[in-house]
DNA sequence: GACTTGTACTAGTGAAACTATAACAATAGG
DNA sequence: CCTATTGTTATAGTTTCACTAGTACAAGTC
């Protein structure tokens, strides 16, 4: 269970920690019913606020991705499967973009525009 | 030429509007050689500040899908075409991710984190 | 019962987006 | 040439939000 984050990027620390949990999820990394890192040990590790990891695993909780419990901890759901799918058609999208020569940010833009038309 | 913007939404409004180009252009609403309206105009007709639609314009300059001049306005670039590929690819993704109950954000999140990786 | 872990609250700091004005410079078009 | 158009630049103020910090609390685990 590797989560990173850049602290350079513009783009919020917390999204950085939810996407990079999503991200385990959707390589298989992690399964359902399987535990992330506690909190605490997350915010010491990278050095970032137990609110800002907090804040990311809420944010997993309210897209249905873990389960949250005090003393049990963020535990992966069912719905973990829903990712996998995904994992195949987001990669040639990528690798397509950037062979266009579009930026993240460019790329990232279309979706969101895509999802909300 | 219809640019929109969502008042309540999170995503800056310079993103929203640049997002909002890029996707006539993928639509191919918008063809090489073709004006984008007046930044003036774009800012009173949305209710917003000169300043953030240019920095929307600007944007789309840096990715060198307009070309700005004083006098003369914002000029779709050839590269326009370079965006019809993924008007395929995108729709695609995205009612996969839909039918799978992902969020606009989680998708956005997992697209990016491919990006990165 | 002790420990772990998420929840809640309050408060402060810094960065970034947005707004508001105003003046300026290149281009287009009559 | 002259004028209107349109992007460029500068300055400054406001607001929002991410992030940090510290503390106390509650529901689980073992």
């Amino acid at each position: 269970m590797l989560l990173k984050v850049d602290a350079g990027s513009t783009t919020p620390l917390f999204e950085q920690l939810a996407a990079s949990v999503r991200s385990e999820v959707g390589r298989g990394a992690v399964k359902a019913g399987e535990r992330l890192p506690a909190a605490r040990d997350v915010a010491e590790s990278l050095d970032v606020n137990l609110h800002t990891v907090l804040r990311a695993y809420q944010l997993l909780r309210d897209e249905g991705l873990v389960d949250l419990r005090r003393g049990r901890g963020a535990v992966i759901t069912d719905r973990a499967v829903q990712y996998e799918p995904l994992s195949l058609a987001i990669p040639e999208l990528v690798a397509e973009a950037k062979k266009l020569g579009l930026s993240s940010s460019a790329l990232v833009a279309l979706v969101r525009e895509e999802y909300n038309s």
